[in-house]
DNA sequence: TTACAATAATTGCAATTACAACTAAAGTCA
DNA sequence: TGACTTTAGTTGTAATTGCAATTATTGTAA
């Protein structure tokens, strides 16, 4: 662990604009939602991450990687998402302590109905002012920041 | 307001590889930041922000819009860093109403602490891995979006 | 089989955040 | 001046999050 991983401006600059743009964006985004009377933007990737899997469900433990919550938060997410009848959860038959998040077809349309709003504001937002080209390398920067924060 | 803003697909997903890289990113760093017993980013914007002003002190409404908080939240921020001495209020003479929250030495000198810590893994998990002229583009990119998201 | 570690999900509780209401002081303008 | 609006900061309260147990079940290995 040499730690020899001295910061540059350039990159040191890039990274403080980029948190700022994150929480700009993402407080436009809320805006939007919430001006639309749709739940928030965490409510949006539970669902669609369940439209995503087969048969509309997901154990929570792997909902909980895929939306990037703790297993506690998730657990309280998906109690307020059930209270609203967009999903439900059933007990996986092979592993007694297992839980899957099942869609429910109001859920699917929720899904859909925040998607509509949603979409329009990422392109809003973000879409409209980045090229085919600059979405291109974004794409390949992350993936590398991706995969770089996995080794450890 | 037409609305025409349909979202193209390269552009969508970049948006999502962004918000998973800048969660899994800003995870990474505060556990670096919990492991050395430091306080959280949060806290380091406050310090930030007032080694960068005159006198090493701000408005608090000014400190808001400079870290992104809302007034109120910004109020309970700067109490929990008043409480561990980092700084301290003063009311403004020429405006009744106001408050500036002054850096202590040994808020200046936590800054710098955090600094320490906060740089390297920026550098670790963000910095090492993206070319000069990435971080340019980056930049570019990240400028013309907080332009966009001043408009209305 | 029994003991022991690992995993899945939940719970308790404190800390933080969100949002609306509130207080006090300026600013505006007839 | 005096009514009215705006601005600065704080507070109350509910909702959410973070973190450390806790429960129940599964996997492992003597």
């Amino acid at each position: 662990m040499s730690t020899n991983s001295s910061l540059k401006p350039l990159q040191n600059s890039a990274w403080r604009s980029l948190l700022t743009v994150h929480t700009k964006l993402l407080d436009r985004i809320a805006q939007k939602l919430a001006q639309a009377d749709l739940p928030p933007l965490e409510w949006y990737d539970v669902l669609f991450a369940l439209t995503e899997a087969p048969d509309y469900s997901l154990r929570l433990s792997d909902l909980a990687e895929k939306v990037l919550l703790t297993r506690s938060n998730l657990t309280r997410l998906i109690d307020r998402l059930e209270k609203a009848n967009l999903l439900y959860r059933q007990s996986c038959p092979s592993d007694r302590r297992g839980m899957f998040a099942v869609l429910t077809e109001a859920g699917l349309e929720m899904q859909q109905k925040i998607w509509i709003v949603y979409a329009e504001a990422i392109a809003e937002y973000f879409g409209c002012h980045i090229s085919d080209d600059e979405a291109r390398i974004l794409q390949k920067i992350c993936d590398r920041l991706l995969t770089a924060t996995l080794d450890p």
